[in-house]
DNA sequence: CGGAGCGTTGAGCAACGTCAAAAGACGTGG
DNA sequence: CCACGTCTTTTGACGTTGCTCAACGCTCCG
């Protein structure tokens, strides 16, 4: 069975490298070839962070935003006084962590690492120097801002219309769905680097009860997640189960059916 | 005690009218005064809907996009084959309704109005060229899609991670502070014209368990939904109990806390 | 006057959370 | 190599929340 890396390629790089040969993956290949070369140089470094590493805080007034190489990152939101947050959503690969922090200044909520991470960032002034004179760059930024904001309310639908079993389904269907496009090629096994109770947090379950929808998966012949990888046995049923259209994604091959 | 109106100055509009004096009103209060009177001339009709009509559909092509002036408007993503659908964001007066359609063409749900609607509608092209040739109003409005995504990350939040009672108090507190917004003043009683089946749809509860928990956050003393009006006893207990912080909307007087 | 939609309440039940315990996975230091 | 601590996964028992189904009253409107 073969297994992919998240970020095969850039799982070595030293932090405060240069970056010049950023993969065009995942939410990049919004950017046609042209764009993505006018847009690389601008990046101006290359950064790594250890896993759970709050890499930015709510609140924060941010001049710089920061493209995910490898890894996988997670957006939340803190509750109350205590240490509780939520995750309200998951970056892979090819997306822009906090692109929204360039028209928006501040955060309004937390950046943090949930494996060992690697990032290009831009710095707002640079971006803005090159925006201004690129109106359809621009646009696609904005656009590639907004399919974000279609993820986002894919979210609100599963955790507030779908019961736990169609929740996690749709939830892993979103995953395999976005890992493939950002390795690419698609698969049928991937390491799944994140513990049961990240899957908790980002589903509104328990980590008790999202271990046994998982059970309920594996007993379904939907897909089994075991040992930080996660097997798709029947990608079709996977998707019925979680009631799943990637359509909210804008992924080019499903712009047909949106 | 007083009574606001949704669209006061506009309900009795007549459709198809040349939009000359659309109020600079709640989330178009980024917009400064010259933006403003930049912005609206290009608006080239006022239309108007019956309540709980379909304006836009989920994969429709838009070629313009509608700013709401009075009454409220739902954005449902469709489940599954029949009929049911999952309001996902909610839009008050000053809200672009479909802003987003202006880089992303095509739309991820419907756009359904809860209430007879009033809005501004302004094509894309006469969009395009008016920010073509604005690069702070373009970010402007990037801008304000951006707080959209905000308050979506605050849904995803509110029904993943509050139980009902919090939840329900936190829903009444945002739309407390939106149509405030709206309003341009504070009241205490406002018309609440949705149903609570509506409010069960945008909380993930079912309209009889939206009732209960209307009557605990009534004996708690913290607001009282009846006859179609939200009066409000005590606005910071309410907020106490839905946990709710307004930084996530980006109103300028909630700017500092962010 | 009759129907339709909405609000309200009750009874029973399924889904999910909480608490607790134990076993596996993994790295660390001896 | 083993012993140890920590984190994660897994399972059981039990309690609670919130859903389902059903009934009835209310208001509005034809």
């Amino acid at each position: 069975m073969p297994e992919h890396r998240l970020s095969r390629k850039f799982q070595d790089d030293v932090s405060g490298a240069p970056a010049e040969n950023i993969p065009r993956i995942g939410m990049a290949q919004h950017l046609d070839p042209e764009q993505w070369s006018k847009l690389v140089p601008h990046f101006s470094e290359v950064i790594q962070f250890a896993s759970n590493t709050k890499i930015s805080s709510r609140g924060d007034k941010l001049d710089h935003s920061l493209l995910l190489i490898g890894g996988l990152v997670a957006r939340k939101i803190p509750r109350g006084s205590d240490s509780k947050s939520t995750c309200v959503a998951l970056q892979f690969p090819g997306d822009f962590v906090d692109l929204h922090a360039f028209p928006l200044k501040r955060l309004d909520h937390d950046v943090v690492s949930l494996t060992q991470t690697t990032l290009a960032l831009i710095r707002h002034d640079a971006l803005a120097t090159l925006l201004d004179h690129d109106i359809n760059l621009s646009r696609k930024l904005w656009m590639m801002t907004m399919v974000d904001a279609s993820i986002h309310r894919h979210w609100v639908m599963r955790n507030s219309a779908l019961r736990a079993f169609a929740r996690t389904a749709n939830f892993l269907s979103e995953f395999d769905a976005r890992i493939t496009s950002s390795l690419g090629s698609e698969s049928n096994c991937y390491p799944l680097p994140i513990t049961q109770s990240d899957m908790a947090d980002a589903t509104g379950l328990t980590n008790v009860h999202v271990n046994r929808t998982l059970r309920e998966l594996r007993e379904d012949n939907c897909c089994s997640v075991a040992g930080g990888n996660l097997t798709i046995h029947d990608r079709t049923k996977l998707h019925e189960r979680g009631q799943f259209d990637p359509a909210f994604l804008y992924l080019p091959k499903h712009h047909a059916k949106l």
